[in-house]
DNA sequence: GGTAACTTGCTGAGTGTTAAGTTAGTTAGG
DNA sequence: CCTAACTAACTTAACACTCAGCAAGTTACC
């Protein structure tokens, strides 16, 4: 499995730039972290999916430890900025006195984003899950801990009789949102797989978010959240 | 960190029990496998743990796969053996032609066991949880699936005209149980405890509990699970 | 004494980290 | 403009360590 740099020496751009070494470390670290952990991923095999050589990643970041803690900043990063629009809406519906959009619709988006985020960062589920088996030392030293979803249900909380909305629990609506929101991304190659679903059936994830929506609007007590599928 | 074991060679009973020995590694095995994966679990330590030497789990299971292979095979019989009363109770209440009981009632009881195995068997989720994150393909090579809870959702679906409830679809309801349930086993050590909540409180379980089965007689449709918590 | 139930020594492969070596880019001085 | 001096960006090699699997040995029990 050796690639053949050797045979085209001159073609291909081997400039050095830092920056972007520095990235591709960075990316292929956090793939290798998700796919096989932090101790059974190795500094080599980092090395050569980003290009480098076996050093280069402990030359750029210290060591393996410090590798991670800056994958795992630019994971938390990453969700946040993704996740911050739609949520901060959220807010700020249970903020307005008359809100002119129905719960359910700002509520939706926000699901969206989540769903949308997990799925298309698989990454970071998995990292999440290690971190979660391995006791979540490493993720409890994060600085930024990013609480996005925490805040909205707060808020909304906070404001709940004003909506009409039940007195709920917003540790609760977080359980819940995530708890149904992961499941399917961290068990896509067993449980899903064995009901014969796949996180690329469009289908699929629009009939999860409607679902998780209703859910977490029956939990919440928005009235007019039963009915007709 | 030697163990002082030469200073005690006659005392403590080291009878020859094969028996014994198998099911010792069995426990070690299961625990260790859990707590650091197939690869980074050693079979030094499971012998460690089990009170046998480095090479006496590869006399009784052949290899450290063929062990594993046991292991999950052990997992699965638990999770059958205990479930299988209070799922089959859920079966036989969706068959009866009139139920004596309220379907909340045998519902609880079935959440209720779920939730009990998980907890008092968290290696359970710990290992299932690396082998989703492994791909899955050593858990896909079990013979004995166990499809209790599919089964138990199955029977409702097909009798659920019979007893007012939507024509819901049973793999979601699959996916809302474990989810909620699995979730806050398999974080308790991130967004649980961020949350200051434990499994050990009994109080916090009843409340998921009844939070579960709400959620999922809202899914399933039945008419009176709105109301006041 | 014979066999099952182990234990111990060995081997080859793989690891993170460090230190030394090498090369590409940059800049200052003429 | 050119080149020598310098620095940043890597690569290569070595070290000390751990592990699974195998083989050979040892011990206890019928």
């Amino acid at each position: 499995m050796t690639t053949a740099t050797e045979t085209a020496p001159a073609a291909s751009a081997r400039t050095r730039d830092a920056e972007r070494s520095r990235r591709a470390i960075l990316a292929a670290a956090e793939e290798l972290f998700a796919a096989r952990g932090f101790d059974a991923a190795s500094l080599g095999e980092i090395g050569e999916r980003a290009g480098v050589s076996r050093g280069t990643p402990s030359y750029f970041f210290g060591s393996k430890e410090e590798l991670y803690a800056t994958v795992l900043e630019r994971l938390a990063a990453d969700r946040t900025a993704r996740l911050e629009p739609a949520f901060r809406q959220l807010s700020q519906w249970a903020l307005a006195k008359a809100p002119t959009e129905p719960l359910r619709a700002v509520l939706s988006r926000a699901v969206g984003a989540y769903l949308e985020f997990l799925r298309e960062r698989p990454s970071f589920v998995d990292v999440i899950e290690r971190e979660a088996l391995a006791g979540g030392a490493r993720l409890a030293e994060l600085e930024a801990p990013s609480t996005v979803i925490e805040d909205a249900f707060g808020t909304l909380r906070r404001r709940a009789r004003a909506h009409g909305l039940r007195s709920f629990d917003p540790t609760e609506a977080v359980l819940c949102l995530v708890g149904l929101a992961y499941l399917p991304v961290a068990h896509r190659a067993t449980i899903l797989r064995r009901h014969g679903l796949s996180l690329d059936d469009p289908a699929f994830l629009r009939r999860r978010r409607r679902h998780i929506v209703d859910l977490l609007l029956h939990l919440i007590g928005e009235p007019g959240s039963g009915g007709a599928r």
